[in-house]
RNA sequence: GGUGAGAUAGUCAAGUGGCCAACGACGGCGGACUGUAAAUCCGCUCCCUACGGGUUCAGAGGUUCGACUCCUCUUCUCACCA
């Protein structure tokens, strides 16, 4: 019965919404009391192989249901890929090849299973059943739903209203994501909190074709990048992406702020709720410093996405070069043939945008040489070897022949 | 198809003949303070070995000593009507 409770607190952990919760805590009882397993969808995109933390949320989530006795159903949507979800977009896809699709998915099982255990995922691709649906098959789906109930949703609501163009094949979007509920026999769904009408199509669709169940929704929220203002993405910049390196993973979330760190804690780390709570009033109360908790977390996560060797090393030398103020150990190098103006060098050296920011830096006392501070503009490195700095973080060593 | 409005740096947005490399805001970068945090404060933010020079305000022409500003055409965007 504690089993339950704390298993039911876990998966509502920083959850937006979940509908028919009884449904799942019906299921987890089932699994305490009879060992019986069951499943939780989420779809994924294939275009998109490369994964930031913002999409590990949701496979964090997973991995959480999985320690409850859960058999994931991993679906890449190849199939529903060629229509490209209307949540939020505009522009049409590009169909992807069955090749691009394969090498995607093979990069995505990669990532994937740094949080995912493998023995209790299933991957699979909805092109083999929604091709096998053939044109009668599809047109019986669509008469499930109806127009009207279609355009409830915001942004179709949205578009049709101000005029622009809603292709038929969106409206089909949803319906098929639904269908995949149908046809997986999905107990519980999870998706951002953007996917919800595609996610009650599920629970529509499985009531339509009498399966006899209606999934659960889980929708998690999204999460916010290293600004801590907006989602974070790849085209703002302000992402961790699960393949960073160790050094910059390790620096790009020991540079979130306090209150940030919290709401990563709630959505990406595997302590516990009750491990988080104790953290959190040892801050409050003084006897825990902030950045020793953030570093703490900070390594958690290069430790999934790498390894503990490498994440121990991340903070060494962070605590070397920042810490410390010394030189990094990898630098980039760099070599000229002969004499060369620092402003040039700079350039060259892919640490200043063009000669004008150079010289905005070394005016600003932003370059150093060799732990040296430098305000000559003019400055011509002769031969022999410099180690260079622009700011806290770029570095390059150049020899100059 | 008709009518009207508009297009300015990474984004938003001033500027309606010279004072404009172009107000301001956001973002970004650098500095101070720190825990490479946040908050705050300060500076910078087209290019060029530069007290000077070059190229910019959707594109192409034109008027003028001089244009982001006026005229013509082109492209694109938006609004209303059909």
């Amino acid at each position: 019965m504690k089993m339950l409770q704390e298993a039911l607190r876990e998966i509502q952990r920083g959850s937006a919404e979940i509908i028919d919760i009884q449904r799942v805590e019906k299921l987890l009882k089932a699994y305490f009391e009879e060992g019986k397993t069951y499943t939780v969808k989420a779809g994924f995109d294939p275009t998109a192989p490369d994964l930031h933390l913002g999409h590990t949320v949701l496979l964090q989530k997973l991995a959480t249901f999985q320690k409850y006795g859960a058999t994931i159903q991993f679906l890449i949507g190849d199939f529903t890929a060629q229509i490209g979800d209307p949540t939020g977009k505009s522009v049409t896809r590009k169909t992807l090849s069955a090749l691009q699709i394969q090498e995607n998915a093979k990069s995505y099982k990669e990532q994937v299973f740094k949080i995912l255990d493998p023995q209790m995922t299933e991957v699979v691709f909805n092109s083999e059943w929604i091709n096998a649906l053939g044109a009668s098959g599809m047109l019986s789906l669509t008469t499930t739903y109806n127009v009207a109930r279609m355009l409830e949703r915001d942004d179709f609501d949205k578009r049709y209203k101000s005029g622009t163009s809603i292709s038929i094949s969106e409206f089909i979007y949803p319906l098929l994501q639904g269908y995949d509920s149908v046809h997986l026999k999905s107990d519980i769904e999870i998706g951002g909190t953007d996917q919800k009408f595609n996610l009650l199509m599920g629970r529509h669709l499985q009531r339509a074709y009498e399966i006899g169940k209606e999934q659960s929704v889980l929708m998690m929220p999204i999460l916010e990048g290293l600004d801590g203002v907006q989602k974070m993405s790849k085209s703002l910049n302000n992402y961790i992406g699960v393949a960073d390196t160790p050094n910059d993973m390790f620096g790009k979330v020991l540079s979130i702020s306090d209150e940030l760190m919290w709401r990563y804690y709630e959505l990406l780390s595997a302590k516990s709720l009750n491990e988080i709570e104790v953290l959190k009033s040892g801050v409050a109360n003084g006897s825990l410093h902030p950045k020793t908790i953030k570093e703490e977390l900070s390594m958690e996560i290069v430790e999934r996405f790498h390894s503990k060797e490498a994440a121990q090393n991340a903070k060494d030398e962070f605590e070397r070069v920042h810490s410390n103020s010394q030189i990094p150990t990898d630098i980039d190098e760099f070599s000229c043939d002969e004499e060369i103006w620092i402003a040039k060098a700079l350039v060259d050296c892919n640490m200043a945008p063009s000669t004008s920011q150079a010289r905005r830096d070394i005016k600003q006392g932003a370059v150093k040489i060799n732990q040296e501070k430098i305000s000559d503009e003019q400055l011509q490195l002769s031969s022999g070897e410099y180690i260079l700095q622009v700011g806290k973080r770029k570095f390059a060593k150049l020899k100059v022949n």
